[in-house]
DNA sequence: CAAATCCGTTGTATAGTGCAACAAATATCG
DNA sequence: CGATATTTGTTGCACTATACAACGGATTTG
């Protein structure tokens, strides 16, 4: 029996693994999409359209940060701005249809890299999985 | 019924956002070591010294990243080069008693930081999950 | 209305990273 | 054995992601 501070340094050891695979495997897997962008144009697409300050603060990013990303994304024609009709401090932004056809295509390619990692695994043990995830994710 | 499908896309989803923050994390857990640094000390230390070139294939960093950290690390007097007696071209790198004591105590508070999050978890479901990305990681 | 606050941009600095070129040591093969 | 290839690490260069600070415009608050 491993015992449980055991496993919380199995958990510490195997995600901080893979953080730092993550950007390196990201960028293979989408070359026009970094972890980052990837995320914002998700988030925002999500939404249905949000503010750069919902998306720093959703991320934990600095708001120059986002801004810069977001104008990147605007300049690959990924992502539109428009000024929000109720607070002319901000922009309401949204994925463009060239920016939703790229999020499908990267969401596909990512599936599948995922897809291939699990063939081994039952449903049961990919739920649980999943469903641990989520608890953990949601806790901090 | 969630599905295989859509958990596949929990985990993805929560790994991806996991790694997003893994870095801003450990910063502040440890500002004197990155997530980068942190690793390579526990590497070499875990194996009881090891070469650069064995830490980059490792991480799947490039080898002039490795040079660079372990150059950092070294001018910070965490950690210590030898020619390898073996292998004139290598370098054998041990951690310094500074550094062992300095990743003493970053595994010390990570530990904290990660056993606080699972105050609400029983053993059985921290042990499940500790297996479940064990096994993820083995995998790729 | 004046002051404080919020939103986004831009200037500046820093860390992390990869690629390419290189030098030295070692391995391989004819 | 000797020429060539490979491995190991360093350095120059470029680029991305990031934060912080200063700013200008818009809105809210007192």
């Amino acid at each position: 029996m491993p015992g449980r501070q055991s496993s919380i340094e199995t958990i510490q050891r195997e995600l901080t693994a893979f953080a730092r695979r993550a950007r390196h495997k990201a960028s293979q897997l989408h070359p026009d999409l970094s972890l980052v962008t990837y995320s914002i144009l998700d988030l925002i697409t999500e939404r249905g359209g949000c503010r750069a300050a919902d998306v720093a603060a959703h991320f934990m990013l600095d708001k120059s940060t986002v801004s810069r990303q977001v104008t990147a994304l605007e300049k690959l024609g990924l992502l539109a701005r428009e000024t929000d009709p109720d607070d002319q401090r901000g922009q309401i932004l949204r994925a463009t249809e060239a920016g939703l056809t790229l999020l499908r295509d990267a969401n596909e390619q990512r599936r599948l890299s995922f897809t291939a990692r699990f063939t081994d695994w039952s449903d049961e043990d990919v739920a649980r999985f999943a469903d641990y995830l989520a608890r953990y994710g949601q806790e901090g």
